[in-house]
DNA sequence: TCTCGGAGAGACCGATCGGTTTGTTCCTAG
DNA sequence: CTAGGAACAAACCGATCGGTCTCTCCGAGA
């Protein structure tokens, strides 16, 4: 990787963290300057405007959670195994996440659904592959017979991503894991 | 109601709603202007800082759900009414909010949780309201055995926010209230 | 009817916003 | 070893940020 790419990629990876933690409005240029240790110049050279980073750094974010989710289900071949193992990347998130501030998802929703759309589209499309990974689990474990005939696969994404996004608001609001816990232990 | 108390109260209830939509960090003051049809000198009439309106507005949102979710339990003395009664508040919030932007808390715990320590403790308090709501209802519920006695008060609590706001979340990204309404069926 | 205090307008403040431009330095291919 | 372009720093830009201050004007109480 070249020295140019190297730094982009730099840039990229330290701005998910901040955007996740003070928000996209919240974060301003010099707070960006300061995480990275460049001077506008230096970031200015790699993106064209503040927009831009963001969106890359959604990317980012959500690209890392893509795969710790796929790495938990290495190896896991019974459908419920496969649910569980999503649950179980959550359950380590607060402890050692791949980004720090919680859920990309579920902060950038929040922040973007009445006033950034573009944003907000991006963050749709990204609920939109998590929700297929969920139903295709599901829909095979119908086939495969682990799972009830009577099940479905979108309403069980639903409610597995409601409840996982809504433990992770609740332990990060009180910094006590335990509220999760709580959650993905009812979901099992 | 003099007219100062008057002004300050539409202040409130204005800023209470762009700041539900807009986050904190993303509302200006020349926002608030613009909502309230005030000039500077008008709102800083009532309020010390931005901080402190936002505060105010916070406690209004709050205010506003807890009547709310008091109202809906007006008349209903089963456990299981009661509770489902909570849940139909926030299945008529989507098309008839209290405060437009959704759900004040799950919008102001993602905002504040990592970088507005009084904002966030404001929460913390107005959760630990909601939460006991729920564990009373629950408690009472179990000593009239309308529940089994094997269920927990605060479990019951967690998982029901946990879904509801993160059904909330769902819901108002992708401008539709079907996400709401799987994970509040669920919940029944 | 007069007055006087508070409500609000509007000009103003320094700081910081996102973004641009102009240098300078560093790395690398020939 | 050198030439040239990429990478970054630093000064600069107008706009806007949150906040202050002064002045005007309106309405309620005497």
């Amino acid at each position: 990787m070249s020295k140019a790419q190297d730094t982009r990629a730099r840039i990229i990876e330290q701005a998910a963290a901040l955007f996740n933690q003070q928000g996209y409005a919240g974060s301003s240029m010099s707070d960006l300057m300061r995480v990275t240790g460049l001077k506008k110049g230096g970031i200015y050279n790699h993106f064209r405007s503040k927009d831009e980073l963001a969106l890359a750094a959604f990317d980012f974010a959500v690209d890392r959670m893509q795969r710790q989710l796929m790495g938990a289900l290495q190896g896991k071949r019974h459908a419920v195994d496969r649910l569980i193992a999503l649950l179980s990347v959550y359950d380590r998130m607060l402890e050692a996440p791949p980004i720090d501030g919680g859920c990309p998802l579920l902060n950038t929703a929040v922040e973007s659904d009445d006033a950034y759309p573009a944003l907000r589209d991006r963050v749709r499309q990204a609920m939109n592959d998590w929700r297929r990974l969920i139903q295709r689990i599901v829909h095979r474990g119908i086939r495969r017979q682990e799972l009830d005939s009577s099940v479905d696969p979108e309403k069980v994404a639903t409610i597995l991503i409601s409840t996982i996004e809504g433990g992770v608001m609740l332990a990060k609001l009180y910094n006590d894991p335990v509220y999760l816990d709580q959650a993905l232990d009812h979901l099992k």
